[in-house]
DNA sequence: GTCAGATTGTTCAAGCTTGAACCCCTGGGA
DNA sequence: TCCCAGGGGTTCAAGCTTGAACAATCTGAC
């Protein structure tokens, strides 16, 4: 029924298996199991559902529309990729090969920041910005489709709480630290 | 400030090129927008908190956990293929994928299906299974500590509402079908 | 009975992400 | 002045996902 029951529902049994655990887990209530596979499977099915429609109709990913729509809203349609990378909370690393590919289909041009050679700029071309206008019509009729549309002032005010709820835990959370396998 | 505020406050500057809209898109309000931004950066940065916790504690993606979860609640620890892709709302070809992934590494098999030879099952292990048991409490404390713990049980409600609300809406959409670049 | 078409599952190439390694630049001691 | 610690950015290898192509099996219509 539910697709996402699969994830913590095996606590039931999991239960009976209590000797091999550190300290006995608060495991979740039905009540927030069943929000919380609710969020998982929106979690996994919504990034894809834009990415199709941004790839369908303007050949761009939901993270390329990002970059380009982050830049157009900047001074100069200019900024520092490191402070785009932690606009986006993603890792300069991501960042720098997309950038480079937006530059290869002359969405966008770098160069070194003048006012500091250590830094380096992304500044949309006329292109990049014709593109971000002509894609986002159809981006937002997608989010109004899938997130918005059919919702309540109420419900949409406690999405808004929720979701900056999350954000600022896993922000606050101590940085993963992988462990070498 | 708002490191998604860059999705769609494009906007504003876009009206001023409604020649080039077919119709006048319904933008978002900033209501709307505010949670649109804080949902979307919800969806980019929860799925990696959590794999980094299973792959750090358990050396498992999410992915990967969802699938031996969900083979652990079927009857006999066993699920077709086919099956299994459809609870989880992904495409047959990666979870061939994963699931040959996790066969190499002892965790599950693979056979086909005793009563239709066309399908393929797959078995839960005892490794598999002792894994997820043991992977269960800290992924249960990680959707805890970034998700569930600190909401309210109505902030808990409204959650459930409307991510149920945004899975129903990806899965009655039309088939996004790919055009040709 | 047979053929077209749908379903199940695998595989392969292409593209994307991640993390580590690396280089460059800067700033701050000693 | 010299050294070095740290931040910014790129690159590379490894792993994962996607979509198309393919093989095998089943269904249904004629």
């Amino acid at each position: 029924m539910n697709p996402w029951e699969t994830s913590l529902t095996l606590i039931d049994q999991a239960e009976t298996y209590s000797c091999v655990m550190p300290d006995e887990p608060r495991w979740l209530t039905d009540h927030e199991r069943d929000a919380w596979l609710a969020l998982a499977k929106l979690m996994f099915n919504l990034p894809s559902a834009l990415d199709a429609q941004l790839l369908r109709d303007n050949h761009l990913t939901l993270f390329d529309y990002f970059v380009l729509s982050g830049l157009s809203m900047a001074p100069g349609r200019t900024m520092r990729l490191s402070d785009l990378a932690s606009h986006l909370s993603c890792s300069l690393s991501r960042l720098s090969n997309v950038v480079k590919r937006l530059e290869q289909r002359g969405l966008l041009r770098r160069a070194p920041d003048p006012e500091s050679p250590r830094y380096t700029v992304a500044t949309l071309t006329d292109a990049g910005w014709e593109l971000v206008v002509a894609a986002a019509p159809g981006h937002v009729a997608a989010v109004r489709q899938y997130v918005i549309d059919g919702l309540t002032a109420s419900q949409i005010d406690v999405l808004r709480e929720v979701a900056c709820h999350v954000a600022q835990q896993i922000s606050e959370a101590p940085e993963a630290s992988p462990r070498p396998r």
